[in-house]
Order: C-alpha cells, then structure tokens, then sequence
RNA sequence: CGGGGCGUAGCGCAGCCUGGUAGCGCAUCCGCUUUGGGAGCGGAAGGUCGCCGGUUCAAAUCCGGCCGCCCCGACCA
C-alpha cells in the first residue's frame, strides 16, 4: 500500500516537549507516533497505531504458535471476583459503580476474570488450556512516568495457563518463556530473562522479562562474561571478602563514646567497614520489633526485606530502639535482644564488630551462631564492587525496562474462585495457573530507547509503520509516484511524502520518524530513470532504477 | 504521599525580581521568488498569561488558596 503524507495526520515537532527527559518518549512524541492527554494517558497517532499493531501481530503469531487461544474480556470487572481473591484492596485498582451502586472494577490484569471462565473447564481431559487476550488494563498509578514507560492506561497481551498439576505448569510456563525470546528476538529488542518478584500478583515463581535502556525503572545486573543476569532487587551477587581482624575466642567490649556511624565506628577501631555490623530495627506491621543485620558496608534492600519478613514494615523509632535494646540507637547489636534477629547472609562467616546494646559500647570479634542465633536471609542490596556469584567476574548494572513477566501462579486464584477440575484419579482438584503479561507500549518504547540516534527513531523493519520513506523532491513527483508503485507491486508499505515543502525538512522528517529505508526520488538521478535508496541504520546510500526498485530489497 | 521544578500562541522560550494592559524563534495562512539536508522577501491570523480570590487607580508581574504537568523518592501486575 502507498500512504501519501499530504494526507495523513504527520504532527511532526521540530523541538521536544520540554518535560520530556527519556528519549522514547522525546522521539516519539516529536515523530508524532504519541500524544499526551493526561499524566500517564497517551493517545496513539495512526502512525504510532501501526507500530503497536505490528507489535501485537507478531505477539499473536507467537501466541498462536504455542496453541494458545486468542479471547476477548471485558475491562469493566464485577468486584465480587476481586473480593474473591482479595485483590479488591489494591490502591491501584480503579473502582468505580454503576447507577444501581453495583460495584465494578477496572483490572489491573485479567487473572480473575479468567479463573472465573476457567470454572467452566470439568475434567482433565480438557488440559492444558492457555488463553490470551489484548486488552486495556488500568492502574491508578501514584506516579506514571517517562511517556509509555509508565503508564495508567495500556494495552497488554496477557495469557493464562490451566494445568493438571505443577509439571504442567511448568511446561506452560517454560512454552511461553520460549515464545517470549521469540517475540523480542522478531522485535529486534535486547532483553535479558532475570529471576523477579513476584510482588501482588504472588504466586510461587516469576520471570522478569528486562530490555536495558536509557530509561527505565529497574536495574539489571550482569556479569562480563554472560553467565549471570538480575533484577538488582533479587540480586545475590557476591560481596568483597572483608579484611578480618585477628579472631577472638569471645566478644570484647570497647569503649566507643559518641561513636554513632560505621564510618566513624571503623576509623575509631580501624578496622574495614566490611568487618562492621550495623543494626537496623523495624517494627513489622503486626507490632513485632525485629533486628535486621547487614555489613556495615551494605546497604538494606527493602524489597529483601519484604520478602524476609513476609510483612511490611517501618524503621523502628528512637524511643522504642531505648526501650528493646536498653541502648542509645547508635550501640545496638544483637548481643542480648531478645526478640527476632533476622541477619544478612553475609554475616554467616567471620567475626564482625557490633553495638554491645550499651550507648557508648561496641564488642569485637561477634560471632553468628557462636555469639547470637539469627535467622538468615538476603537483605543486602546488590552493588557495583560486587562480583559474579557464579564466576566471579566483574558486573554491570544498567537501567532496563521490564517488558514482559510470567508467574507460576498456582493455585492462588483458582482456589478462591472455585476453579477446579476431576483428575484422573476421580477427585477434584484446584487448576494450576500461570500469567504471562506483555505490554506492547513497552516494547515500541523499548524498541526507540535501543534504536535511535541523534536524528531520531531507527525501526526494525518488522515493526517499523511503513517498510519504505519515499521523498518526492520537486519538480519528479511523477517519477516518485511510478518508483512508489514499483515499491507497493513488490508487496512492500510505502510513505510517499508528496508534501510541498523543501527537500531538508523532508529528509529531517524520514530520519525522525525512522523508516528502515528512504528513496529520494530528484532531478538529480531521475534523468537516468534512478533513485537514491539509502539505510536508515548505517547512512549507506545506493542508486538503483526505478524499475528495478522491487528486487532491491 | 514526601522533596524539587515548571505552567505566557501549536512547539521552544523571554517578560515577573523593580505592577502601567504581552513579546521573540520555529510552525500556521496569503503572495512572489526559491527548491538534494529544516530557504528569502512582503503581508496576515493566533494568547481567558493554569484557575479562583485578595492587594492596588492599575496584576502575566505582588499575596493567599487550588488545579495541572515533569523530575527524585515511596510505590510499581
């Protein structure tokens, strides 16, 4: 098909918006493929349209290939389902009624209304089932950010799985994982596939799915030699070994008068900040006070934290640090506290210094297991002088963006809404679930934020709005019509900017909006009945006749 | 929700400090000239200065409240 640009909708801007910051969102409202209307809710233009289509195509061809069945749900959701899963008392969940005060929801995602389709699966025999569907999903963001990055209204391709048991759901699980790879691979996009969490959707396992960028709200964590890969949230990279001082056969106290920092504490005894312990109390949510211990050097994840406690919880104030540890906040260790000690695996080996839980006390040489019994975990956050936990090596950390999740969901939904089937053995069972989310806005942003340059968008050609930028400069608009149809005759989209403006603004205009391919069609060839074809990644410019322009690609 | 920034024409900005009734560049419209990397000349159109209130003879400008947008944090299927 030939798309003439006189006639389309083509805002272009010379200038970004000023309070775009991420270069997705720079280039694709200056290319015109998206418009704001709101914080977080973005019109597409026909053209930025195009590319999402083209993005769910190949998601729906890899859906389709691994024999998952394209549905259609609603968005606007009874909120008996989400009372159900106790889903309904998410803040990001927009809630609203109708005229009759029944309540409704607008889904974050689709697991409960398909759980409740699932009731209708009866026995084994129909399994496994996996059902997909592209459909708006809305959040009531607390801060959507960076044009599609983040957004409160999107569309996601999100599928579930129904299996018999858990080595059915890990052959759903593995089957989407692959059609992930290739969906990203088909959309020319980076990604790495990390161990995540699992966060409100639970369930007993996810996948992350994470593109590196320029912009994004996740950081990913690689090794050198590409034998490793996290989310930095569940990054269990390796520590530096700190510099031990001579073992002692039992703590010792030292005086540390207004000692109240590692930093100071280390410089005072001269020991690594790496051989310290620092102590950070929280009170969980049910009122418990709990001793988290990391290196002195560490930093606490929160998220690790999180998931450690299976709580949320709040830094403990001064007054009740004085009255568990009997000690100014700046002395406390685990040394005679007598509730939970939960400690960073870090500390498993070796001797640390910690707060004697006297204000101006610390003791050397604390032992875990010898001195205190804490329960271990992963607390620490994962930073740039670790190494590989597999070989070693150095790691990088960038900024990424999480294009795609899938979660071993389980029983989590299907239990509350009474999904269940008759196995084999004549007894009922609850179906085992799985989720798969893909946010094809993502992707597209995802797809600018690794593919642009200084001029704008460069697009792969399986997603790219039009396969060819055919610019007519003046004088040969007949010629730029004849080398178009060569083009369309060859089963190839063209862009025909038969505008009436100068051949700069044009040529500014194809980089910008990135088509794999530009054909300038000028008095300069068309005398010898050929055109300029030039790549929109490399810059290479060729000449080739125009009736030769179908072969040409 | 906490911290910071911004809101003046479609986009980018100046004017605000020190009140006197709004300006620049690009884009747009008309005409002529130009035409292989964002043209030149001439003419024109376009603004409730985010909203509400206050101070003042007079408010884009000063004061108060609110709203919106962006960034950092919290949060993040």
């Amino acid at each position: 098909m030939i798309a003439l640009a006189s006639q389309l909708f083509l805002p272009t801007l010379r200038d970004a918006p000023a309070e775009a910051e991420a270069v997705s969102h720079k280039l694709l409202v200056r290319a015109g493929f998206i418009r704001q209307i709101a914080a977080g809710l973005w019109s597409f233009t026909p053209l930025g349209w195009r590319v999402h289509r083209k993005i769910e195509h190949i998601i729906r061809e890899e859906m389709d290939a691994i024999g998952a069945q394209e549905w259609l749900a609603p968005v606007l959701t009874p909120a008996e389902l989400w009372e159900a899963t106790g889903r309904y008392a998410i803040t990001e969940l927009f809630k609203l009624d109708d005229r009759a005060g029944r309540h409704y929801v607008l889904p974050l995602t689709h697991e409960e209304t398909f759980a409740f389709h699932a009731r209708e699966i009866q026995s084994y025999k129909e399994l496994p089932q996996s059902w997909y569907h592209f459909q708006t999903k809305d959040r009531d963001e607390p801060r959507p950010r960076s044009g599609l990055i983040r957004v409160r209204e999107f569309i996601m391709k999100d599928s579930y799985s129904f299996d018999r048991d858990g080595a059915g759901l890990d052959e759903s699980f593995r089957k989407h994982g692959e059609a992930y790879w290739k969906i990203f691979e088909r959309c020319g996009i980076e990604v790495y596939e990390v161990a995540a969490e699992s966060g409100i959707m639970g369930g007993s396992g996810s996948r992350d799915f994470l593109a590196p960028s320029g912009s994004g709200e996740n950081t990913l964590v690689t090794c050198e030699n590409g034998d490793f890969a996290a989310d930095i949230e569940v990054a269990r990279t390796m520590p530096r070994p700190p510099d031990f001082p001579e073992r002692l056969d039992r703590p010792e106290e030292v005086e540390t008068p207004g000692t109240t920092t590692i930093d100071a504490l280390a410089a005072l005894l001269s020991v690594d900040r790496a051989a310290t312990s620092k102590a950070m109390p929280v009170v969980k949510a049910d009122g418990t006070l709990v001793l988290a211990l990391i290196r002195g050097d560490d930093r606490l994840d929160d998220m690790k934290m999180l998931s450690a406690l299976g709580s949320d919880f709040r830094p403990a104030t001064e007054e009740e640090i004085r009255q568990a540890f009997g000690s100014d906040p700046g002395s406390i260790g685990p040394i005679g506290f007598d509730g939970e000690v939960v400690a960073d695996e870090t500390l498993g080996v070796g001797q640390y210094v910690a707060g004697a839980n006297r204000t101006g006390v610390h003791l050397r040489g604390v032992e875990a297991g010898r001195d205190y019994q804490p329960r271990f975990a992963d607390l620490r956050a994962s930073k740039e002088d670790d190494t590989c936990p597999v070989c070693g090596g150095r790691l990088r950390f960038q900024t990424a963006i999480e294009v795609g999740h899938i979660f071993k969901l389980e029983t989590k939904y299907t239990i509350p809404l009474e999904a269940s089937f008759l196995d084999e053995d004549g007894t009922e069972k609850p179906l085992v679930m799985g989720s798969y989310g893909i946010g094809p806005g993502r992707v597209l942003a995802t797809i600018v934020e690794q593919s642009h340059d200084e001029q704008g968008i460069v697009w792969p050609r399986s997603v790219a709005p039009y396969d060819v930028h055919v610019v007519a400069l003046p004088g040969v608009e007949e010629q730029a019509h004849e080398a178009a149809t060569v083009l369309d005759a060859a089963g190839l989209s063209v862009l025909l900017d038969d505008r009436d403006a100068r051949a700069g603004e044009k040529f500014a205009d194809a980089d910008l909006i990135g088509l794999p391919t530009r054909i300038t069609v000028g008095r300069k060839t068309v005398e010898d009945g050929a055109v300029d074809v030039r790549d929109r990644a490399t810059g290479e410019e060729r000449r080739v006749a125009i009736a030769s322009l179908g072969e040409a690609f």
